[in-house]
DNA sequence: TAGTGGTCTAGACCACGCA
DNA sequence: GCGTGGTCTAGACCACTAT
């Protein structure tokens, strides 16, 4: 059992329990520690790097959390086997595209600042017929379009601006006025294209489509965003890590 | 803001922390507290309590996790927006069937307990070329039927029956033998049918199936199943929450 | 200035798995 | 019996927000 070498730095202002998860994630990931390995124990960290039983805790807890170690009682804490770490993140389609290396394209079909929609209006916890701003874009990969998105936002929006939405994703727009999406609920399912549909994207057969809804909301719960959205299905999925932890 | 009648069993084995936990839980989820109210302060709430604030607090994060509660810090914590508070969790279509008051039953299309696929071997991370236990079984909803669930399991899983199948669910035979899956990677997509599964599904016209692949792991992050599901896209959709906390 | 949550410490005792 | 993680305490100081 390595004994890894970690560095505090107490004049930071980042806490020093998360100084001392980061380094342990990053020895999981980068290999240094094996699946299965021994990981030092709690009272030996904390006498070693002079912190207080608690705080190094605090920081396996997160490792812990995150699936990266096992700890188990009277045997002690271990490396996971395998399992890919990546934690299903809350990006925009656009964020998965250039992650692929493809180079996603955006363009505005419609921007609405006054709609009615009482499915978007009820998402988006407001009265029915409530005026909302609806935007319908049209996502390309490359030359190929894959995928109509269209999305709700409340009327507060409503300076949103075509030029806006096709240099940045939406997502990016929200967070640069300090609306930071945490949480949201999302439900996937399939259907067949409509006729419209199939010309927008360029459907030449009976292909489906995979469509996804979805509500999103900020740390405090009050609701962002509501969008329908659906993608092509043969160049399209969806990843998702569940968890019971 | 009420101070909320909690009680505390000294005497019994769950945590303090944990019973302090499940009674404010159930006082957000019940309506005792709107969204919006504020909640008592860490420091009040242990002395009321006698007990100490890392307890009260571990407590109140345990909310706050699973997004139920807002801490500000110099504001105080506060009841989350509405959001429907369920989590993502790893369960069965069975279990989901039951929870929706349809009487969901199973057929076991076929049970082979030593096949090659190198896919699913990949995923439960054994050779190419290992014998799995593999199961084809189909999913019924009432009289309809609703899904193709092909599920490959390591060979030591070989002494399955039909019988044990068709009563219970793939998970609570996995549970009844003590292997717990924890953490589950899914993806989730569409395609149109294949001949045999539109015979298969009883489906007429042209309808898309939702596809799911599944790769379950325990919490040690060890495979425990692999799974290549297909679903009536008229009949299911996946739900699912997705967080960055 | 007063009150809140955020961090940190130095102990303590218990439950569990193993030799 | 011994070492591990699991829980719990009683303090302390700091950073932030409101008034």
């Amino acid at each position: 059992m390595a004994a890894l070498p970690i560095q505090i730095d107490r004049t930071s202002p980042v806490p020093l329990y998360h100084q001392l998860a980061e380094q342990l994630t990053a020895a999981v990931s980068n290999g240094t520690l094996r699946p299965g390995d021994a990981f030092e124990n709690e009272l030996a960290m904390s006498d070693r790097l002079s912190l207080s039983r608690p705080t190094v805790r605090r920081a396996i807890s997160e490792l812990v959390n995150k699936g990266l170690l096992v700890r188990r009682r009277g045997i002690g804490t271990t490396v996971a086997n395998q399992m890919v770490h990546r934690r299903a993140e809350l990006t925009s389609l656009y964020d998965d595209l250039i992650r692929e290396g493809r180079t996603p394209r955006t363009e505005v079909l419609s921007l609405n600042c006054s709609t009615q929609d009482d499915r978007a209006a009820e998402a988006l916890g407001l009265k029915p017929g409530a005026l909302l701003v609806a935007i319908v874009r049209l996502r390309y990969a490359g030359d190929q379009p894959l995928a109509i998105l269209r999305n709700w936002l409340p009327p507060a929006m409503d300076d949103l601006t075509t030029e806006l939405l096709e240099t940045d994703g939406l997502y990016a727009v929200l967070r640069a006025r300090g609306i930071r999406p945490t949480v949201a609920r999302q439900r996937i399912g399939a259907r067949n294209a409509t006729a419209e549909e199939r010309r927008i994207l360029h459907m030449s057969k009976a292909e489906p489509l995979v469509t996804m809804t979805r509500s999103a909301y900020d740390a405090d719960g009050s609701p962002v965003e509501f969008g329908d959205h659906c993608y092509r299905a043969d160049q399209y999925s969806v990843d998702v890590i569940v968890s019971e932890r």
